[in-house]
DNA sequence: TTGTAGGCGTTATCAC
DNA sequence: GTGATAACGCCTACAA
């Protein structure tokens, strides 16, 4: 009665289905992947067979066979952070519209972490891979190409760069903040970053603070910097270093709005009012953003947009191989109670 | 002089590697994966070959040759929360330390899409998986015995389960909250929680309220509830809907950090003081209830310990494929300024 | 519409 | 130590 007896241990295979069938291996194949190319009988019978026999197809036999595994890769640098994950998550529901499933891996922000796991991507067979920031070793791009697999990168934009980009200006967008933050009248700036090393994100928007600064005729020594690591602590510590120097920031600009937030808590925990005492920014303005209290004055950016289209992109890339352009994501200052006129 | 006339446009593959290094792909193989089996002086030359030709292994041939991919698969309800990506990242360093790589899936919470993930999952030859939450349609557990893949399921605790399960008691850890909460005069309770239907978390915790409840001669009616999908604005939407109904409540006891926090935010918009006219609590303590202000009373989870004991309990059964035991974490109240007494 | 058969890139079991 | 060679499970011309 039961139909344990036929199938003893081992996972059933297409032959196991075509053998219950009465049918060839060739005609199952055909049912699972372009059902229409068999009549409605025969289709029906195997239908019974694999929900008989609780058939799964195995993924590496077919990729193997038909070179083809429609996934798509992406390489994150972290995925503690609700703006990675925000993107990716319209990332994903994009790439699921057109029946491709979505390989994620974080870097933990680490160089050689992010290469291998492009090999790893590559190996398994991704069909295109999404990449964070155009910075690193032109190897991995040869090496890309080279395997024939098409690459997006995203969070930044670059219409010059070898392949394409889908973002925002970081340069542009901070700069702007930092014309902001000038034209209140602050003059002793200061920023928590992340390593600018090998992360054009923190470098570009490092370079507009800068850029801003030189316009309002400040001088470079007025910008103290302090690097940290991703996440709320990090950004109170980095908020107490700052506070350590001589002369003590009228604003601090930081790199997310995470260490935003964990800088405007450290503050008064020491017993600072923001704004009245020291002025605070962020960037990306995620929920949390809206919720601190003060409110964060920050960069939006449209990070379920920029997921989307790196999406469409990429399946363009795959599909048909032909060029695609870069595409810009504009960003928007949004002013909030953290950010006050000195 | 370049070494591009060899391989034109086709990815290398293990018979390039040992046409080159004049050996067989028998060797080359060996030398991929015992290096030790194979004589210096040969390896040197495949070695060569392999770095000559960019030679990177054909993931899914070999998975389906050697059976096993080294891979284990997680499927979480969500991306865009910080206690999955925290528990996740540990989960995910300790198999790193056993040399296998994680393959992670988000359901949206949803029932039918978790389902189809677990298929994918196996397909793609995952030697385990990890699940959130011990209830799912029992077809599912069947499956995964026939097909021969070891479960673990996390976030809940219970010993009785037909699979090993890493977690914490969420209904001692709610009553224990809830007790504290009765005990400093609070009588009318309601909770903005996810949905319980199919979400054991969820549940518990509610029955958590209602033992404590009851232990303390409350009536069950006395707890209105408000149920919300995850998110700040959500928390926020779900605290209004509370406050439209007769009789205010003196606490809200939200099902995690992130929806206490937007109900604390929309109180004070709407002008309400935490925690004189209305206390909140959380549970999870991730970093937000620390920088919240008022801080947040909440329950802590030591999610990183759970996410370690999971994977390493997952690569047991993979190996031994032994019977595991269940491990409880425990959990701890952390009193902070957004619960006072009545 | 369906079946036959060769091949996808590796691993693993043999002999040598 | 090393080299043939048969799987592994599926896809896809090509033939019927």
């Amino acid at each position: 009665m039961t139909t344990d007896d036929n199938n003893m241990g081992r996972t059933p295979t297409l032959a196991d289905v075509a053998g219950l069938a009465g049918v060839s291996t060739a005609t199952v194949s055909r049912c699972l992947n372009s059902p229409d190319q068999v009549v409605e009988r025969t289709r029906k019978k195997v239908e019974d067979a694999v929900l008989e026999l609780g058939y799964a197809p195995n993924f590496n036999a077919r990729a193997l066979a038909a070179k083809r595994t429609n996934t798509i890769g992406a390489i994150i640098p972290t995925m503690e952070n609700a703006i990675f994950a925000r993107g990716l998550q319209s990332f994903q529901e994009e790439l699921g519209c057109s029946g491709v499933t979505l390989l994620v891996a974080s870097s933990s922000y680490r160089t050689d972490l992010e290469e291998e796991q492009i090999r790893t991507l590559v190996s398994r067979g991704a069909d295109g891979i999404l990449l964070i920031g155009l910075h690193r070793d032109p190897k991995i791009y040869e090496f890309l190409k080279r395997q024939n697999v098409p690459v997006v990168v995203a969070w930044v934009f670059d219409p010059n760069a070898e392949v394409p980009t889908v973002g925002f200006d970081n340069f542009s967008a901070m700069k702007a903040l930092a014309d902001r933050v000038i034209s209140m009248g602050h003059r002793r700036l200061s920023t928590i970053t992340a390593s600018p090393q090998g992360n054009d994100r923190a470098s570009e928007r490092l370079r507009g603070i800068y850029a801003s600064m030189m316009e309002a005729g400040i001088p470079k020594t007025e910008l103290s910097i302090v690097e940290a690591e991703y996440g709320i602590d990090e950004g109170g510590a980095a908020l107490e270093q700052l506070l350590c120097q001589r002369i003590r920031p009228s604003v601090v600009m930081c790199g997310n709005d995470v260490l935003a937030v964990g800088a405007i808590a450290k503050a008064q925990e020491l017993g600072l009012s923001v704004p009245n005492d020291i002025s605070v920014t962020g960037f990306d303005d995620i929920e949390i953003a809206k919720i601190s209290s003060p409110a964060l004055t920050t960069v939006h950016v449209p990070h379920r947009r920029m997921g989307k289209e790196a999406a469409k992109m990429l399946i363009n890339l795959v599909n048909a191989a032909k060029k695609q352009n870069s595409i810009l994501i504009e960003t928007s200052l949004v002013v909030r109670a953290s950010l006050s006129s000195v």
